[in-house]
DNA sequence: TGTACATCAGTGAACGCGCGTTCACTGATGTAC
DNA sequence: TGTACATCAGTGAACGCGCGTTCACTGATGTAC
């Protein structure tokens, strides 16, 4: 408690943590009416502070979205490194098909925010990090591990993991826009995609 | 002949044919500067009409969007059908890769049209018809032709098409975004569709 | 073949809107001495 | 421990912008008779 937290008392000129509100504040408006209803002047309008106020923490609007998006990699990376945490690390096949399911149940949770990941082209952070690349890494190193266990062919790690990442990305993505088609039979998208990544699987095997 | 056509002299009071142009503008605006571009305004302004020209062919801004997303999806249709054609209809699996191969490069020939077919759920058409399900159709019975043949396993189609679609969608999507890992190696996206569908159909084996 | 008239496809002015961004400013904070 | 001062994080007025949409209108077209 070094840095004193703003009192949380009667709207203190300095807000303390305007930063983080103004991100989650985005994360709100995201889910509740999309992307382009994410503006600096509502944002500053919810967080009940002047509509200039957002430029002391984001340069400008694309700085905000950027910031958005990165912060919706990392919430992507905790969930995977989650859900794989539970199942044995002596199992990477399984773990994919984990990925997969979470995958997908993640992209359903936020769909706006999914969008929004993949809107378009990434622009490079200014720090030179790039968090969807540590979230295909970390795909990478299961494909590896399966590869080193004979489950997969011993080929192009990055290919296998495009293929792996862009099943599970087409069937999140369909499925935010209802573009399944007869889904209605009660598979819902999280468990197409642990079938259809087995499938890819097998296909790869050696 | 029945219909005159608006002779092209000196700007006619009656267009002739304003409804295409407006489409074919809005399609060079979104290729030039992508979705948030198309406005209405500025197609007039393009097609060398009053802003509210439009007004008589589209009754809104989505119904413009609407109408370009339907063409966009017949476009692909006959892009899709018109490779197919050139493979042997005995051969559904090869049918398939060129599917494949042809909706990656379609995606990758017109990346603002693409993200547009597929930025959200579809609205439903006044007239009933659904332009998208009939290419998923399309599919879907070269799907039963390989399952007929004994390529496939003899399960759900749908479901089958879901997963083939998806996968080629994502690498689409992927690649449009230039989020696909290591494609510096000279392997472009069209090959790996090719490749990621290969296995997946081997996976799907009996 | 002519003509009156309904209908259609344009025009251009006007409205209101919310946005991003800038600017000079002010209140609060923290630090060097 | 006190104090002067630099720095930081807000404020609120103002700017300009382009957009979607509506409206009363007008010019062109086609058709019934």
């Amino acid at each position: 408690m070094s840095r004193p937290r703003a009192v949380k008392k009667e709207a203190p000129y300095h807000h303390g943590d305007l930063r983080r509100v103004i991100l989650e504040t985005a994360l709100e408006l995201l889910a509740e009416k999309g992307e382009s209803s994410v503006t600096l002047r509502e944002i500053a309008r919810r967080a009940g502070v002047s509509h200039a106020a957002p430029y002391r923490h984001f340069s400008d609007h694309r700085a905000l979205l950027a910031a958005l998006n990165d912060e919706g990699f990392m919430a992507l990376r905790h969930a995977l490194e989650a859900a794989t945490a539970k199942v044995s690390a002596a199992a990477p096949v399984s773990r994919l098909l984990v990925v997969a399911e979470t995958y997908v149940d993640f992209a359903a949770a936020n769909p706006a925010r999914y969008r929004l990941m993949f809107a378009g082209p990434r622009h490079a952070a200014p720090d030179g990090s790039n968090v969807p690349a540590e979230v295909f890494a970390y795909v990478a190193g299961l494909v590896a591990e399966a590869q080193a266990q004979g489950a997969l062919r011993q080929e192009n790690v990055k290919l296998m993991t495009n293929m792996i990442w862009a099943t599970v990305h087409g069937i999140a993505s369909l499925a935010l826009n209802q573009r399944l088609v007869g889904t209605e039979t009660g598979d819902n998208s999280s468990t197409l995609a642990r079938e259809a990544i087995a499938a890819l699987i097998k296909g790869l095997a050696p």
